[in-house]
DNA sequence: ATCTCTGGTGATCGCTCGATAAACTGAACC
DNA sequence: GGTTCAGTTTATCGAGCGATCACCAGAGAT
């Protein structure tokens, strides 16, 4: 019968995308390798996840490290286009609520297995690109959020935040942080209501901010201790 | 001249050890290996730390995941040599003295890069030690912390906390955990009195669980907020 | 001085890795 | 239908990996 018309081949894989296709294909799976693996994980491992044989990587990327820092660009940028300027700094609603809900909107964004096994991947490896992320999290949400809170409770607005405030405001948040990471890496239970959990984290954060402002603008109640 | 007399040999190496001295010196340093490189740092890289030859390494593991198990052993074990039962349960110091304590000392021993490097690199592979050590936090720690606490509150010693209780401790927690990942990790600046950081960090935690045990306990005084 | 026991070395195996070069193939255009 | 060109494969290279085996050498016992 089938003598040589364009009969079904025998390798029915051949699935030929456009190259920005390829492309992008290439960097998701990657994502997903990477997050697994660690970036050790292999060229070869990649290609049989897309379908496709080892060496057309090289097609798209000039070495395996500039797929890694595609997969780095993708990783960061992703929570970035959240605009938590305007959640954060909308003063027509509480500053409880709006804190609030940027952390749930934020952790919506990065809890999840994917985003923080790379983002604890790359910042073992020491890159620059994790440093960048760091110093835009305390430039652009904790001390976004501690002007608010100077505002919410009448101080001064002063341009920088004191290195006290900002351990505060960096404690409170690694401990949200840290909820991820013990519910998508350790795979440990948590409390299953994350909403819940950044309220009681919050509650705690604003109720020692507002000691640590009290203590510094009135030192005559210095000795006044909220332990009693 | 020096025909074959024990003329100093070209090779000044050969320094022979005990059977036991070279083992712990292998896993010494192989723990500051695998803590720069990950677990895929290579058995030749670790010979030539030692100044010997990679084969002999095989002298004293049977392979190399036995010598990482090793490594896990002596990391995970080092900060359990602290004994906090005592600092933690010594009901004769106020409960603040005794938990600043614990966490002074106790980050003493895990904030360092060797520590904090190894732990995440394994956390990432999932192992059984670290569940088994998150749960030991929990466990030893946490629960015991809650109970210390409930007890200094006039509060009936239940033997297992609530899930609430037990987030707001891990969110405390896992705040302190992330002064050392920012500082040794990311390498990042932070506030250097780590003394005035746990401080700082217990206030809050304190003056969260206080809060939290009245609108547990007297539902009348429930409408009274910290905040407000 | 010789024997022996054991810490240590040299050479090498099989495998996997990232990367390269050349050949193949299928769709689009004339 | 034939040409062209981009997407894909086959084959292969050199380096590095963990692991094995035969051999070497130095200190202590006799």
């Amino acid at each position: 019968m089938n003598r040589k018309a364009p009969v079904k081949r025998a390798r029915a894989k051949h699935k030929r995308l456009s190259a920005d296709d390829r492309r992008s294909e290439f960097v998701t799976k990657a994502t997903e390798l990477f997050a697994e693996e660690g970036f050790g994980g292999g060229t070869r491992a990649l290609a049989r996840k897309l379908g496709v044989t080892q060496p057309l990587l090289y097609r798209y990327f000039p070495s395996k490290d500039e797929l890694i820092k595609e997969v780095y660009r993708k990783v960061y940028l992703e929570p970035l286009e959240i605009g938590w300027e305007k959640l954060l700094s909308d003063r027509s609603r509480p500053i409880r609520v709006r804190l609030q809900e940027f952390y749930e909107v934020y952790t919506d964004a990065i809890f999840n297995r994917r985003w923080l096994r790379i983002y604890l991947y790359s910042g073992l490896k020491g890159l620059d690109i994790n440093r960048w992320y760091v110093g835009m999290v305390k430039e652009k949400i904790l001390t976004r959020i501690l002007r608010e809170c100077r505002h919410d409770a009448g101080l001064a607005t002063q341009s920088r935040p004191s290195a006290a405030e900002l351990e505060l405001a960096w404690v409170f948040h690694g401990g949200i942080f840290y909820y991820g990471v013990r519910k998508y890496i350790y795979e440990a239970p948590v409390l299953e209501d994350k909403a819940q959990m950044i309220s009681d984290a919050l509650d705690i954060f604003l109720a020692g901010f507002e000691r640590m402002a009290e203590s510094a603008t009135d030192r005559r109640a210095a000795s006044i201790k909220v332990v009693g």
